[in-house]
RNA sequence: GGGUCUGUAGCUCAGUUGGUUAGAGCACACGCUUGAUAAGCGUGGGGUCACAGGUUCGAAUCCUGUCAGACCCA
């Protein structure tokens, strides 16, 4: 036979055809269907579609993304996840409006409008920050759109919409009316230098030399009362008017006794923690002179010390900070002046005092005279000299350290205790964690991480000195200007003022302005302060899902990060507790941050110095969108999701596998048309009915998997059905009677029939992952809508048994065993192609498989893929393989007996049937 | 230091209530096909299931501890 011969036959065969591209060519086609998806509204027409049909709500509510910088791959993960959500629970039937919403306000932004230029005024810090993050929201929904994710992006909500901001006013006003929220003092970053509050985005680091001092406190109750002092050690000397306790490490051993300074010979009978006694000795001079006793921290707690200047008691704690890389392991404890100093004062109650004002001077609170009106960085010295005399001072050295500076004024930071907002956690508490347990958290250990954070969380304080934000509604009083006017009817007239014209209104009208507005008395002054951000994001189900027609609360699911514990997802939950006593949300989904492929955290700069891109426009415009949403379908999100370009491209050859089999099943189905051409079930074949018993269970199991946002699974599932079953087995089996069968033989429209329903199926179940892809292959098959508007396939009832299913397994056993004999004899030069092989099949004669191959010998050719079998007697399956005798018929390149039909000598009976049938 | 989680082939992952020889895909090597062709098919190497104990007739799976990593808290 020749191969001229072979291609005279070509002609005759009905061979696939489609225009259905192999190459995708995403990055030039996936701009051209999104344009073609949004002037004919897409997203409109599948919400408004599911409404008519009567389609459950399922409300996912965006958490909105902070509008500052590109979209890298953590926000795309993040918005392809929620996508994935909205698009399967689409499909499954419900009425999903996703209603997309940006985070507006906040440091970050006004960080960067400050640093480019220096001293502007609040007006205009505003008016550029607002510039800033509509820029970037822009930036950042191109993006997204671009990804494939469907919601109405005309109409987004953003935090800075003056009806939001005036909602977020009016959540304040709830919270003064429940009586939540008091004024109190708190410890911030200050520089004296600008006169106000620092971020710690606005500190930095610089070198500084300063008194490092060892101090006594001695003790007066408890089992030492009178017998032996506490040393701390500081490197503020400024600080001790400010004391108000001593902490201990509970579980550190300390030791008291007698100690003796090497040089003047001074006895003090001293605490030491018994890690630092040594450099304790080498920094003060005082060496142990007398047996020490042992005991841990927490034999201490509740003794009281005395202040070394002051007329006052400090009370002994314990705090799991301190630790033994310096000082005494006693810390000096001053509540006003330190982060964790405050936190222990209010766990101790300790109190507070911070006696300094705004140029960092001390105030009469200090309580002593030569320091009222000196600058605390030059009381240092006067303080030293005071401890030295009253025979306080145990040591002193110079110490150099890094410490914090005004990134302005370039002056060192103080901390200071200003007067700040609080809402009253305590009242919120109990509902909150009683809410927590009715929400069902996704993974579930996400219900432990938000229990813990709510139970120990203290006061909210929601006061910032900053200007890019929601105004603090409070006023000042000219007669008593110490005690703000916190009144929830005032808050509600500010709303409403803000509803139409914005809080910039705050900003750009002055005190007498506001006074006549609300009804105030001339002289009243409005507060400076803003709300902490966590409150704008935190209530936007009110400002979003209480007020937008298409949705309303609870909310079916939160989905965001897992940083979000600790943020959004208790922000919100305490807002909606303070306003309705609920949880804002049914069911919360939390995933894992993108990190670097060795699992280490990806950060965007370092990513950028090593040359490996982070941005998500990087990889759809590389790669295309579909090839990163098959990416996040494919991804762990429980926990954390390594990332890289590498990882990435692996997803490209599934993809190609989806794209292929998409094809050769439109190709195969280019003369098909179901309502002419579909077989009844009974009519098809064993290996049809299989591929359609697999169908079944894929479409069972990845519904049952977007239902449990398995996304991966799905993912699995079909790329294993599409690899395996399909590409290996299904498609490659039936190309034989695909192409040479006659073109409307019952075999070939069989599978034709079960092919049809696989790539209908298959679209639908892709589509919510590939979302241009699936489009795009539907649109081939001649749908003029979009696969979008579709629902889901169901499982077929009729395939829900394993029959074939049984007996194609028997035939894959004969079909490995074969391949491995196969191949031998192909290695060995027996000949060539498997279809020339004649298989002697050795069985035991007990084998289920025996009367397989004797009652459906056509069927076992067809699945072997060879030319002839026999069988023969043994004890285990075993096969050998020989050359068949056969001719190659020219038409369908199988070994079969040709000559049967005189008319076509050189053809097999089935090739001649067909040619007759044409002439 | 505390809490939560993770650890299966070089890489990404499956592995159902404990039950035959731990499975796919990618990558690699070799071969077939040229009628899915910038495709398709096959074969092969590669695993002490992080480590160590324990429960059990039997453990990747259940229990305890150790190590490593991640996140949150401190």
């Amino acid at each position: 036979m020749s191969q001229d011969q072979s291609a005279s036959y070509k002609p005759t065969l009905n061979l696939p055809q489609t225009e259905f591209p192999m190459r995708a060519d995403l990055v030039k086609r996936e701009p051209v269907r999104l344009k073609h998806w949004e002037s004919h509204d897409l997203y409109r027409r599948i919400v408004d579609r599911r409404k008519a049909a009567g389609g459950e709500d399922f409300i996912l509510h965006d958490g909105p993304p902070f509008a500052n910088g590109d979209v890298h791959m953590g926000t795309a993960l993040n918005k392809v996840l929620k996508d994935l959500v909205i698009k399967s629970r689409t499909m499954a039937g419900y009425h999903c409006p996703y209603i997309p919403g940006w985070d507006c306000h906040g440091l970050p932004i006004e960080f960067k409008v400050v640093k480019e230029s220096r001293g502007l005024e609040p007006a205009e810090i505003r008016r550029r920050s607002e510039a800033f993050a509509r820029e970037y929201i822009d930036i950042q929904r191109e993006s997204f759109r671009r990804l494939g994710v469907f919601g109405d992006w005309e109409h987004p909500y953003l935090t800075l919409a003056p009806e939001y901001e005036a909602d977020i006013i009016r959540v304040f006003a709830t919270f003064v009316e429940k009586g939540l929220v008091y004024q109190s003092k708190k410890p911030v970053l200050w520089s004296y230098g600008a006169q106000t509050a620092l971020a710690e985005a606005e500190v930095e680091y610089e070198d500084r030399k300063d008194p490092a001092i060892f101090v006594k406190f001695p003790i007066t109750s408890g089992d030492l009362a009178g017998k032996s002092s506490l040393v701390i050690w500081t490197t503020t000397p400024w600080t001790l008017p400010a004391n108000l306790g001593i902490a201990l490490h509970p579980q550190f051993t300390y030791l008291q006794g007698e100690f003796t300074h090497a040089e003047d010979g001074r006895r003090e009978n001293l605490v030491v923690v018994k890690e630092l006694l040594e450099a304790f000795t080498e920094k003060t001079g005082f060496a142990q002179t007398g047996d020490l006793a042992e005991f841990k921290g927490e034999a201490l707690v509740g003794a009281t010390a005395q202040h070394p200047f002051l007329d006052r008691q400090s009370k002994v704690i314990l705090a799991d900070f301190v630790t033994t890389e310096t000082g005494t392991g006693a810390v000096h404890i001053a509540p006003g002046h330190g982060a964790d100093d405050y936190r222990a004062g209010q766990e101790n109650d300790l109190g507070l005092l911070s006696p300094v004002d705004d140029a960092g001077n001390f105030t009469e609170e200090v309580g002593l005279d030569f320091l009222v009106g000196k600058h605390v960085f030059d009381a240092n010295g006067p303080i030293i000299k005071l401890l030295a005399e009253k025979g306080a001072l145990i040591g002193k050295e110079n110490y150099q350290h890094s410490y914090p500076h005004c990134w302005r004024s370039k002056t060192p930071i103080i901390f200071r205790s200003v007067p700040q907002f609080f809402i009253r956690i305590y009242d919120l508490r109990q509902t909150a964690l009683e809410e927590i347990d009715r929400v069902q958290w996704l993974p579930h250990w996400g219900r432990n991480r938000i229990y813990g954070t709510v139970e120990s969380r203290p006061d909210w304080c929601i006061s910032r000195q900053r200007t890019w934000g929601v105004p603090l509604p409070v006023f000042y009083p000219a007669d008593d200007p110490e005690n703000p006017l916190i009144d929830a009817d005032l808050a509600r007239k500010v709303a409403e003022l803000t509803e139409t014209g914005g809080t910039n209104l705050w900003f750009e009208k002055d005190d007498a302005w506001w006074c006549e507005q609300l009804g105030l008395p001339a002289g009243t002054k409005r507060g400076h302060d803003t709300l902490d951000v966590w409150i704008d994001s935190g209530s936007s189900h009110v400002a979003v899902m209480d007020r937008h027609p298409e949705l309303h609360t609870p909310a079916d699911l939160y989905l965001e990060a897992t940083d979000q514990h600790r943020g959004w997802f208790q922000s919100s939950l305490m807002v909606s507790v303070a306003v309705r006593d609920k949880a804002p949300y049914k069911a919360v989904l939390t995933h894992g941050f993108v990190v670097d492929q060795d699992k280490k955290k990806l950060s965007k700069s370092e990513a950028e110095k090593a040359g490996k891109p982070i941005d998500a426009k990087h990889f759809y415009e590389k790669y295309g969108a579909d090839i990163l949403r098959l990416w996040v379908s494919s991804v762990d999100w429980q926990n954390e999701v390594p990332f890289g370009e590498d990882l990435f491209k692996q997803t490209t050859e599934p993809y190609r596998r989806f794209r292929n089999v998409l094809r050769i099943l439109l190709a195969n189905l280019y003369d098909f048309d179901p309502d002419q051409d579909a077989v009844a079930d009974e009519a098809l074949t064993p290996i049809d009915r299989w591929i359609l018993e697999r169908l079944h269970d894929v479409i069972a199991e990845c519904r049952a998997a977007y239902a449990d946002y398995e996304f991966r699974k799905v993912f699995n599932t079909l790329n294993q059905f599409c690899a395996v079953d399909l590409s290996a087995l299904y498609v490659d089996i039936t190309k034989d009677r695909m192409y040479c069968d006659a073109a409307d033989s019952p075999r070939r429209r069989a599978s034709q029939t079960a092919m049809h329903r696989v790539f209908d199926a298959l679209a639908r179940l892709l589509a919510p992952i590939l979302a241009y892809t699936a489009d795009e292959a539907w649109e081939f098959a001649s749908h003029s809508e979009s696969v979008h508007l579709e629902t889901f396939p169901e499982p077929d009832p009729a395939f829900a048994g394993a029959e074939a299913t049984g007996q194609v397994s028997q035939f894959e056993r004969l079909r490995d065993t074969a391949q491995v004999a196969i191949d031998e004899a192909i290695k060995a030069g027996k000949f060539r192609k498997r279809e020339r092989a004649s298989l002697e099949i050795a069985l035991p004669a007990d084998d289920s498989a025996r009367s397989l191959l004797g009652d459906h010998r056509e069927q076992a050719l067809e699945f072997l893929m060879v030319s002839d079998f026999f069988l023969v007697d043994g004890d285990e399956l075993k096969i050998s393989v020989a050359e068949t005798d056969h001719a190659e018929c020219p038409r369908c390149r199988r070994s079969l007996p040709v000559g049967e039909n005189p008319d076509h000598p050189e053809l097999c009976g089935r090739c001649a049937e067909v040619i007759a049938g044409l002439a």
